[in-house]
Order: C-alpha cells, then structure tokens, then sequence
DNA sequence: CCATCTTTTGAGAGTTACTCTCATTTCATG
DNA sequence: CATGAAATGAGAGTAACTCTCAAAAGATGG
C-alpha cells in the first residue's frame, strides 16, 4: 500500500503508534487507525509544502487516498486534522496517578511535565516535527489557534475534576473552574510562546517558569495595599478557600 | 420615536449609543455607524427568533435592509457581528487612570469592575439583553466561544502593555504574558459560568471572586509540602519576580 | 465457502460563509 | 454644479462542510 517507490513519503505512515499493540485489533479498527494517520500525514505534508490556506481538504482526501466524504467523516474541522490530541486523556492518567494528598499545581506540573517528556524526549524526530508544525499553525492561523482554544477548555474540564477530586470541592464551583482555565490558558500561553520564538527555549523549561508564575502569583510585595481601589464598595466577596492543598470535604 | 410602523424593532435602531456625540461626525460617518448598527441589531433580532445556527447572513442582510456584501464589508465574520467589543479600548483607558504604584491586580479589579458596571449598571435594559445573548451564545455556540477566546487574547496583549508599564518588564515576557492570559481567560470562564447558571449571579461578585482567586492562588495551606513531585529533578526555574506589585524598572 | 448482516466508503448534490471584481450610487469639496 | 473619493450592490466564484443513498468490505453463523 502507499507505494513507497515515490520517495516523498518523509515518515513511514504505517507503524508509527502502536507499532505492536495494534496487532490485537480487528482488522476493520486498523484499517481506520490507518486511514486516521493517513489522512493527518497527508495533511501535514501538503501543509509543509503549501501552507495551511493553499491546501483544500480536497487535496488531502486525494493525498491520503480517500474521498473527501472520508475526511470529513474522521475529522469534523479542517483544524481538527492538526490539533486532535490523544493527549488529554493522558495527563488524566497521570494526574490519577499521583498521591492525593499532593498540592494540585505539583500533581499538575508532574503530569504536564511527564506527558512533555513523553512527547519530546526518547521520541523519534519526525514527533518533533509535528509538533512545531501544530505549535506553528497555533501562532499563524487563527482558525487552529482558536480551534486550539477549545480543545484547551476540555483540558480545563479535566483539570476541575482532578481539583474537585482531591479538594473535595465540586468540579462546577466558580472558583475552581476559574483556576483550571486560567492554568491550561497559561500553558497553552507558554506553548505559543515556544513557537513564536522559532523553538529556541526549552519546552519542559517554559512550563515550570508558568507554573511558578502561577504558584508566586499571590507573593504580593510587603505593601499589601488597600483590597479595593477609590469608590468601590467593599464588596463581600465570598473569599476564595485554598485551592492547592488537599481541603477537608465539604460538611 | 420607536413605532416605525412595523412593531417589530424592539430598540429604536438610531440613537442608541452616541446619542448627542454623534452630532459632530461627518453625514458618512454617522451613516456608516447606522447601518453597522442596523446589521448588529438586525441579527440580534433573528438571532433571538430563530437560533443562531438558523439565521443566515442573507437573512440579516434582508432585515437590515443592506446588501450580503455590505454586512461583510462591515463585519469579517458572522460570529463578529455578536463579539465586536468596544470595550478593550474602553479598559485600556480605565487600566492607564489608575496610580502606577497600585498593584496590578488591584488596578484590574478596578478597571474590570468599572467597565462591567458601565454595561449594566445605569444603562438600559436591552443592554443588559444583548449581554446576556451574547454571552448566551458564548456558552452554546462554539464558534462564538471561539470567537470569544480570540477576543480575549486581544485584551490579554493589552494586560501585558499595562503589566508592563507598571513593572518594568518586557511586555512579551513570558511571565507578564501567562500572567495576563491567565488572568483574562479566568475572566472569561467566570462569564461563561455567569451565562451557564442562567445569569441567577451578580456578574461583579463573579468577577470579584475570580480574581480573589487569583490573589490568593499561592497561599498554599501551611504543609508547604516538597516543592517538586518525585522523579523530577528541582530544575531551576529562574524563579518569576514578583509581578503585582511595582517594580524597579530593568537596570 | 457461502449467505447475511453491519459498518464503512464513495459519489454527488446542496448549503452557506466568505472573497473578489466592477459598475453604480452617494457623500465631500471647491 | 462639477469633480473626486468613498460606500454600496450585484454577481460570480471558492471551499468547507452536510446529507443521502447505493456500493464495497469486514464480521458472523452455518
């Protein structure tokens, strides 16, 4: 299949993931999971040499040999062929795999870290690759980046439950929603960041200066000034309680 | 002044907002302000009778009596004719009013706390109506959620200037940047819940508590437990300098 | 191996958001 | 009122999706 003698193909398509695991899977699932990555490989190629507007998703579908019904059928936005990340339910795993009795930012800066590292250390280049292209299109489209976004508030989603796991809090209550979205926002931030500066920091770097940005946020300078500036009411704000450490349940 | 015979306008179209200012501009000017109106009001109506999905640019052009092409002249996409915000410029100004040795946080708070009372406080109710579809449609409409984070990133860049200004730091810093779109992002999510929850909330209580969030984001309970998880290695972070408060300028 | 059932695929027609171009209208200005 | 500039409308074109239906291919039981 997919001829090989072309000498285009930069990366062989397949037995790429689940080089071995994949034997156990009925044929009619390893037919899809190859159609899947054909379809993302022939759109990273055409992307490379096109660039994202100039590739229609016609030309994908004749790219990755399939009609442009199938396309659609495996990936319901353009912008999903790029972003799709078999990512998140990862960190979940790893988020689960720590002592819950571990501040929330530590489990999640273990966890973010690890499922870096699995992405970027001991992984073959052309993962690397992928992933600046992703992280380029990120900064460069707003279509991906937005597409991006999205996908970032389902992490954020994740990120509740394990607060809400390990707070005792529910994973609806405002202010843990708000820190889990403020969190994976400065991640994503810090990701954009990496791609906008051509790659030259450390990944694993950037993230841990975020989250201790977001550890010392309230390390507030000696003079802690007044709560509430001139002509605003005091404002009984129903204090936030600790969001980090393990809280007792709620009554 | 409203009747216009048809019964079906629920805001008078003109003199909406600007009502005197706009005196001073120029014959085009204030035609060119109508008719953006006149779409943006157009839609909101069909939007409301019909769903967002249901609702065609056709459609709004037919109703607010333009051209298909005009509405695009006037807005790039669909999803812009419920975002458009002439509220960033609008904080901006209110985040320059304040000392320069306030905090930052404290200056958002304020600044935030400003501009959403000016949307709804003392102001008509069909503001409030176009706020609450709007951020209605935030919640239901992914494009317009995406559309939304877009937006937001906009008013995080400009978080960042301000940051800036204030501390002495480069505006694309990496801290100042995660700071801010964190920070922005936690905004947003709590509107979201504010819509979600149908709006029962007070909005100002939401944003206060949100951002208490954020100041009380690092006082960790007192078990200041091991700063990194294990099988990570200290990594030295090149710790974040403080951010909230006043800093001396970079030597 | 065949027959049947289910899932996947392809083909094609249709919708809609958006773009581009050009002629016409409408305001601004002397 | 004449002339120039800006805004508009009309229309053709593209490309991302959606829907439907019939054909192909894997699964399953005999």
């Amino acid at each position: 299949m997919k001829d090989m003698t072309t000498a285009r193909t930069p990366v062989p398509d397949a037995a790429r993931r689940l080089p071995e695991a994949e034997r156990r899977l009925s044929l009619r699932e390893r037919k899809k999971l190859k159609t899947r990555t054909a379809i993302r490989d022939a759109t990273y190629r055409l992307i490379k040499e096109q660039g994202y507007e100039a590739t229609t998703v016609e030309q994908i579908a004749e790219e990755a040999e399939v009609s442009p019904s199938t396309v659609f059928r495996y990936f319901p936005t353009k912008e999903d062929i790029i972003i799709t990340d078999e990512y998140d339910v990862l960190v979940e795993d790893l988020l689960r795999s720590r002592p819950a009795d571990e501040p929330v930012l530590e489990s999640v800066r273990w966890a973010i870290r690890r499922s870096m590292a699995m992405q970027v250390a001991d992984t073959p280049d052309y993962v690397h690759e992928e992933m600046k292209l992703r992280t380029g299109l990120m900064v460069s489209v707003p279509a991906v980046r937005s597409r991006a976004m999205e996908s970032m508030s389902v992490t954020g989603r994740l990120l509740c439950r394990a607060i809400a796991d390990r707070t005792g809090r529910a994973p609806d209550d405002l202010e843990v929603r708000v820190y889990a979205m403020g969190l994976v926002s400065a991640l994503l931030e810090a990701v954009l960041y990496w791609a906008e500066r051509d790659y030259r920091d450390d990944v694993l770097n950037l993230v841990d200066r975020t989250l201790s940005t977001f550890r010392d946020l309230a390390r507030r300078p000696p003079d802690d000034g007044p709560d509430h500036g001139p002509g605003v009411p005091p404002g009984e704000a129903p204090g936030a309680p600790e969001i980090h450490g393990p809280a007792a349940p709620q009554p």
